[in-house]
DNA sequence: AGCACGCCGACT
DNA sequence: GTCGGCGTGCTC
């Protein structure tokens, strides 16, 4: 309760701006927290939302709020809890977190509104009728409403209260709720025929899987599903879910962000018709709204997003399933670096439901939470229906010479998949043609002159093209010191594509990069061809390992698998093994058996050998030992500060500051967990005309770690820095550089 | 962030 | 004289 005086209440409240506190405002009347309110700011208004914080005592001049906006909070307290903890967590700006949480369309001073009248009610299909009639037996009048909807039907509220007219049933509205509340009507949009029924195709390892996240349906649980690519999680998650909707409750269901595809909403649409609701990032401002309405108010089923999903608020959240959790794009990379399937965890513990966890590949996290116990782990080992793991072999480039990239081993497999009309991937994490465009005499190379990076040249657009900024030049015809002729170097997916349609002229070859795959709807129409058999062979990049299902593809060849392996970042050999694992997955998932073939200079690393023997159980020991003594995440707790400036060492000098500051305040506290490096300047130094350095924090604790950081971060943001510097601190880093 | 205030150079 | 450049500081 805020305090209350007879000159009013004072209230707290988020306001959208980068500065990491509350600002307390006067109102005549107390106002719930969750509301929005306009407020005037400086010389501006703007809209911002209560919250249960304790006023600021030391400030003395108060603003009148203008005006609430909302009749009841637009924000449930649940969420308000989960915002402000994110908020604290990532040492974010509350009133951002808040803002990037609300619809846009409620970022802006209009009241709260029903995006859809009328609405429709109709039975629950999946229950049957004789099971409700039986607890609807003390219950006349919803039972007669219930039976105004019988075979299927699908009906508007003025429908059903003309029918209702006739039983002298008053309170319709009502009696539609408590049916609904007890999960046997449900909303749609529009009239839907019903559900199909749920058929079980589980397997043994399937089933034991559900029926042990169903031995703890109530209270906060994680469980870990560890099932090899083409193992049937999915099926899993889906029976999990079917049982919350049973009972009329809500599931949140997150995927990485390139997985969100037509095939996988068709996948779930299928089972449970129109209560799928999406939420990504190519959903209009309209459709939002909807589904965070929708959300909110309980009728949407199932709530199938990318990350920023994990804030929708849900009124009878059950369960979260978050798919593919090692995936890095649940991660966000600027302005508020939250992960969502960290979030998700929060948030389940938050609202004392089960999340489920699952991957092919887990992460060093996940993994190491269920060895310790914290988590619970299933294992799902076999390939669903007819399909076999793939078989992988290397190939030895010590051995063999490549021609732009292909060695004649790999020709003479893809030969033979021609020959017997099967589909091949090739993957090679590089797109564009060639990666190097370099002098043979004088050695000069290309490179960018926003970036320290060298261009690529992409053959399509006879460019080169910087990866980093994006910025495009000519290409000069010969070396502008010393006149040669220029070679390009190395091999990127348009240079495969070019030595496939040269060495197989008959086939049809389809590359799958960002290039060629730019929005939403080509990635469906690329998809769709590859699954409709258009392509025979494929030339992608890592935006086909993620989780599609390709079933007449056989054989995947990767081209190099050498990238990563002696990198200084100590997730690069988790990255590796999660990559090479997850595009070999994308062999063999039909009835015919798949093979992969590594093209690779170090055959004999240890992780290699993992890799062929796809065995997750030793990569993971082995990578876990070599963090215990590296010290690293699982085993302590990192926090980054990243700086960013136009002049080279503005940045450098503010991180020098930023670390003495750190130092005086670990002598102060009295902390010995808490570890800080030196400044150091990024891999590549500058991007974009900016000069971007960084300074690691390393702590045993997370509790001590986040102990510092709050005094920190609340010293960085009062120093005050020029409009050429910006900083950022990113907790739990997933990329170092 | 976004906006006002303020202190110096080139202009109707 | 003043219009406007962006460096600095503040927002309950």
């Amino acid at each position: 309760m805020p305090p209350a005086s007879k000159s009013g209440f004072i209230i707290s409240v988020a306001v959208p701006v980068p500065l990491r506190r509350a600002f307390d405002y006067r109102s005549k009347s107390d106002i719930e927290p969750g509301s929005r309110v306009l407020i005037p700011f400086r010389n501006r208004q703007l809209v911002g939302v209560v919250v249960p914080l304790p006023p600021d005592k030391s400030v003395r001049k108060h603003k009148n709020i203008i005006h609430v906006l909302d009749d009841q909070p637009s924000i449930s307290p649940t969420m308000l809890e989960f915002y402000i903890w994110s908020a604290s967590y990532y040492h974010h700006p509350i009133g951002e977190v808040i803002h990037a949480a609300l619809p846009p369309n409620l970022r802006k001073a209009v009241r709260l509104y029903d995006p859809d009248t009328p609405e429709y009610y109709m039975q629950n299909p999946d229950i049957p009728e004789y099971e409700t009639l039986d607890t609807l037996s003390r219950a006349p009048k919803q039972e007669q409403l219930f039976l105004s909807l019988s075979n299927g039907q699908c009906l508007r509220l003025d429908e059903i209260e003309k029918l209702a007219q006739v039983s002298d049933i008053r309170d319709v509205r009502g009696g539609m709720q408590s049916l609904i509340r007890k999960g046997l009507v449900i909303h749609s949009h529009r009239p839907v025929n019903g559900t199909r029924p749920f058929e079980s195709t589980l397997n043994q390892e399937q089933s034991r899987s559900l029926s042990k996240i169903k031995s703890t349906e109530k209270g906060f649980h994680t469980h870990l599903v560890h099932g090899i690519t083409g193992s049937g999680k999915t099926e899993v998650y889906l029976h999990a879910i079917h049982d919350c909707l049973n009972r009329g409750q809500q599931v949140l269901v997150l995927v990485p962000e390139i997985s969100l595809t037509k095939q996988l909403v068709e996948r779930f649409v299928n089972r449970f018709g129109d209560r799928v609701h999406c939420y990504h990032s190519g959903i209009n401002k309209t459709q939002r709204y909807r589904t965070w309405w929708k959300a909110g108010n309980g009728t949407a089923g199932v709530i199938l997003g990318t990350r920023s999903a994990v804030f929708m608020p849900i009124l009878n959240l059950a369960r979260i399933v978050v798919d593919e959790e090692h995936d890095l794009s649940f991660k966000q990379m600027d302005g508020f670096r939250y992960h969502a399937r960290d979030l998700a965890i929060k948030r389940a513990s938050l609202q004392n439901i089960p999340v489920i966890l699952g991957s092919a590949t887990p992460s060093m996290e996940s993994m190491q939470n269920a060895r310790s116990g914290k988590y619970h782990l299933s294992t799902l080992r076999k390939r669903a229906g007819e399909a076999n793991l793939p078989k992988i072999q290397f190939i030895d480039l010590r051995q063999q010479s490549t021609r732009y990239g292909l060695s004649p081993s790999l020709i003479s497999a893809i030969k033979k998949q021609l020959e017997r009309s099967q589909q091949t991937i090739l993957y090679i994490n590089r797109r564009g043609y060639a990666p190097i465009a370099e002098c043979p005499n004088c050695k000069w190379r290309a490179c960018c002159d926003r970036c320290d990076a060298y261009l690529t040249y992409h053959k399509t657009s006879d460019r080169l093209c910087c990866h980093y900024c994006g910025k495009t030049f000519e290409t000069p015809g010969i070396c502008p010191q010393c006149r040669s002729e220029l070679f390009f170097r190395g091999a990127g997916t348009q240079r495969i594509e070019e030595s496939l349609e040269k060495l197989f002229p008959d086939a049809s070859i389809l590359r799958f990069d960002r290039d060629r795959v730019r929005s939403f709807r080509q990635l469906q129409d690329t998809l769709d061809a590859i699954n409709s058999g258009q392509a025979d062979i494929i030339v992608g990049t890592r935006m086909i390992s993620k989780g599609h299902d390709f079933h007449g593809v056989t054989l995947v060849g990767i081209v190099n698998a050498d990238h990563g392996l002696f990198s200084v970042d100590f997730r690069a050999p988790e990255q590796l093994f999660q990559d090479l694992l997850q595009v070999s997955g994308r062999s063999g998932r039909g009835q015919d058996p798949g093979r992969v073939l590594i093209q690779t200079h170090h055959p004999d690393n240890p992780y290699m050998e993992m890799v062929r023997t796809q065995d997750y159980d030793l990569f993971f020991e082995a990578c876990r030992e070599e963090r215990k003594l590296a010290h690293v995440p699982p085993f302590s707790s990192f926090a980054l500060w990243r700086v960013e400036s136009r002049k080279r060492e503005d940045g450098f000098r503010f991180l020098r500051k930023i670390k003495q500051y750190g130092d005086s305040l670990l002598a102060s506290m009295n902390l010995e967990a808490v570890q800080i490096m030196d400044p150091v300047h990024s891999p590549t130094p500058r991007i974009d005309e900016w000069h971007r350095s960084q300074l690691l924090v390393n702590a045993t604790t997370r509790a001590h770690l986040h102990q510092i950081l709050k005094h920190w971060v609340c010293w960085a943001e009062n120093t005050s820095t020029s409009q050429k510097l910006r900083w950022s601190l990113d907790i739990d880093p997933m990329e170092m550089y």
